[in-house]
DNA sequence: CTAATAGTGTCTTTTAGACAATATATC
DNA sequence: GATATATTGTCTAAAAGACACTATTAG
C-alpha cells in the first residue's frame, strides 16, 4: 500500500440512474444519509475503496449493490469532475456513470429513500450533480440517434409505439412512424411472438437482438 | 482543506498527445527523469496538485507547460481508469485527455526527451498507457467520421490531399477523391487563397472553418 | 510532349423523409 | 359499424458511392 498520509483529492464514483416513467425520463435519487447534505436526495455514488475494490468498475458494482441494492446493472462510463469546490470537504474527483434500466428494476427495490425525479421538470441538486446529470443527459441524446442505449430504459420487451417515444424524448426529434418502423426492425430488434393488449389494437412485442449496440446509420 | 492523511487513491492525469508525421499518426512521449520507469518513454502526465490546481483543467494546463512547455493546446476529455494495479505505487486514478496538434508545435519545443513513436509500429509503453493510447485512437477513429477532429493534427493550412491522408488512417477508411473533397468543402473548410507547391500541380491551401467541429452528417 | 497529381462532372444506388392506405382490435 | 391505434406501401428528394473525365504544373 502506497498512499497513506498523501495529500491527494478524495476520489468517488457517481451514476446517474435513469429509467422511463409515464412517458418521461425520470433520474433515481437516493435520500442523503449522512453529511453533507444529510436528507437531500442525491445522485447513488461514495468513496473508492482501495482494499474492496480492485478498480473503478468495481467500486461502481459495489455502490451500486451497497447503497441501492441494485446488481446486473448496465453502466457505462460517463466523464470525471474534479475540483477543489465541487464538494465542501474539499478537492475531490468523482469518476461519473451512466445508468440505465427499466422502471420495474427500481420499484422491486421497494425503498422509500429512493426518489424517481422526471427530467424535464427537475429541481436543484446538490454538489455539482445537476452538471453531471446535463452531462448524462447529453450523452445520452447524442449516442441516442446510433445505438440502442434508448431501448435500455424500457423492459425487455416492448412495442415499437414504446420505442419510438423513448427515443423522440431522449432525441428530442420527432419520427415518422413507418420510417422509424423499419428502420429499428433492420437494426436493432426482433419480434417477440408475444403481443402487448394495452391499445385498442393489440401490438407486437419486441426485443433487442444480441449484440445490436452501435448502427452503422442514424435512426 | 481536508484530506490529509486519508487512505484514498492517487490521483493523476496523463495526456495521449498526438500527431501527424510522414503520413502516419504519432503518438508524443516523454522520457521519465524519475523512477518508477526511469529512462523510459511515456505519456506526458503527473499528479494533481490540491493547492495549485482549481480543477482537472488546470492540471493539465499546468502539466502540458510544465512537463512539455507547452500552452494553449487543443484537448478533450478520453477516460478515466483506475485500479490497484496500474501503478506500482498503489491504488491510482488518472483522469486522461486526448491532445492533438501539427508536427511543427513538438518540434519547435526542441526538446530531446520528447520523443515522437509512429502508431502503427509502436512498442510497448510503461503502466496501463497502452491501453490509455488504444483509447485515444479508438475516439479519434469513432469521431473522426462526423467531425474535424482529424484536422487538428494539421497545420493551419493544408492541402485537401493532406486531409484526405489524415482522414483516411485515422478513420481506417477509403475515401473517394471527388466526394470526399465535396463533402469537407461544403462542410467544415474554406479556401485560404494560397496555393501550396509542394506537388506537380500546386494544390490550394485550406483551413478550418470557424465553429466546423461536429457535422450532421458522416464524411 | 509526358508524367504526376489536382480538381470536376455525372451517373447509379442507397437512404431519408413524407404521406397515403390498410389492418385489427375495442366499444 | 365507428374509433383508435398498429402496420404497410409507395412516391420523392437527398445523399452516398463509383468512376470517368479535365486541368495545371514540372521536367
Amino acid at each position: 500500500m502506497a498512499n497513506d498520509g498523501w495529500d491527494t483529492p478524495m476520489a468517488m464514483v457517481d451514476i446517474v440512474i435513469l429509467t422511463w416513467k409515464d412517458d418521461a425520463l425520470h433520474v433515481a435519487l437516493l435520500q442523503r444519509d449522512k453529511a453533507p447534505e444529510k436528507g437531500r436526495a442525491a445522485l447513488v455514488g461514495g468513496f473508492v475503496h482501495m482494499t474492496e475494490d480492485l478498480d473503478l468498475d468495481d467500486a461502481v458494482s459495489r455502490i451500486l449493490k451497497e447503497k441501492a441494492g441494485l446488481t446486473d446493472v448496465f453502466v457505462e462510463q460517463l466523464y470525471s469532475f474534479g475540483g477543489a469546490n465541487r464538494d465542501a470537504r474539499g478537492w475531490s474527483i468523482t469518476v461519473t456513470y451512466l445508468a440505465l434500466m427499466p422502471l420495474e428494476r427500481i420499484q422491486s427495490l421497494d425503498r422509500d429513500d429512493i426518489v424517481l425525479m422526471p427530467i424535464p421538470s427537475r429541481s436543484s441538486l446538490p454538489f455539482d450533480h445537476d452538471r453531471i446529470v446535463d452531462k448524462a443527459l447529453e450523452r445520452l441524446r447524442d449516442k441516442g440517434i446510433y445505438s440502442t442505449l434508448p431501448a435500455k430504459l424500457l423492459p425487455s420487451t416492448f412495442t415499437l409505439a414504446d420505442l419510438q417515444r423513448v427515443y423522440e424524448v431522449t432525441t428530442g426529434k420527432r419520427f415518422d412512424m413507418a420510417n422509424f418502423r423499419r428502420k429499428m426492425t433492420d437494426l436493432a430488434i426482433a419480434e417477440t411472438g408475444e403481443m402487448s393488449r394495452d391499445t385498442r389494437r393489440p401490438a407486437a412485442l419486441y426485443r433487442l437482438r444480441e449484440g445490436a449496440l452501435l448502427f452503422d446509420r442514424a435512426i
